[in-house]
DNA sequence: ATTAGTGCAAAAGGTTTGCAGACCA
DNA sequence: TGGTCTGCAAACCTTTTGCACTAAT
């Protein structure tokens, strides 16, 4: 919709919630480290839905001494922080978002090139809570995914993504 | 929406279950067994949104020396025949629902008691059509999920599903 | 100093698989 | 009989945890 947001925006961003988290950090009366600060840095500095696998091997590149375990501790409390939030698309391993996530959005996930996509409607957004209205229900979140192929779509063209496996 | 079914009718949806699936069985070229009738008996006989666990402790019942192996590999021919299908809501295992689920349905997680819920809403199920196809996107399935409470919702009262854990 | 954090490797929890023996077609 | 299926246990994969060591406050 918006137009892509400028190199200097995206790293402002990305400097905002490193510094969100520091005080998350210090507020809860936990250290700050320089693995952590790490692991942070970098998952700020990378978009989209990021699993701990590809999170771990751009933070050996910085630090390769930094393992498996700091990288899942650094995540819960990035997730506690409310700054990341944890997915789970069915492939059995969980996927952080953290960046431009400012607001909350659903997902359109091709089985074809393994693309996801985001999207946000209002409409969508005011139908489930009337619907959870109608059943007394109250939603504290929710998730919405639609599976299937954007073949048309101008992005599944490029599938190199998948195609490594 | 509609009163709750017979019994009668129940079993005999379960029955044509069965059924089905020894045809799906037989066209695959694959064996009938004793293992394989027993948990897809016990399966259809139950009904909700079952674990693997929950499945093979029914299973035992009837037969004690049937394990994780069979059912696991029993519950994949299900899914791979279309009578069942798979869930994840996040607690990290699996659940399998399949009878009464003619219909496409989405579910509500109450987070409290744990009890899932489902519904099913045309004019949602409308909107991501539409909203799918504004961005070129071919919907195979898709999930939606509502989490949160259902604190008025009478079933609620009724807590002790997981007060045993 | 004190307390938390790290890294390793081992453990855990759910699911899959290899294999020898059992069973169905 | 011949090929699948079963049951067990071992393997797998992702995630968690125990512990001795290191580092931040």
């Amino acid at each position: 919709m918006t137009a892509e947001k400028s190199r200097e925006a995206e790293e402002q961003m990305a400097r905002d919630k490193e510094k969100a988290f520091q005080e998350f950090i210090q507020a809860k009366g936990l250290k700050t480290t320089r693995q952590r600060n790490t692991i942070v840095s970098v998952f700020f500095g990378l978009r989209g839905h990021i699993s701990v696998e590809e999170l771990l091997r751009e933070v050996k590149k910085v630090n390769p001494r930094i393992g498996y375990a700091t990288v899942y501790r650094t995540l819960h409390l990035l997730v506690e922080s409310g700054l990341v939030e944890e997915r789970r698309f069915g492939d059995g391993l969980a996927r952080y978002e953290g960046r431009s996530e400012v607001e909350h959005h659903d997902h359109m996930i091709c089985l074809q090139c393994g693309q996801i996509f985001e999207f946000y409607n209002p409409h969508l957004e005011a139908m489930q809570e009337k619907l959870a209205h109608d059943h007394k229900f109250k939603i504290y979140r929710h998730r919405l995914e639609l599976y299937g192929s954007c073949e048309d779509f101008d992005s599944c063209q490029r599938r190199q993504r998948k195609a490594a496996d």
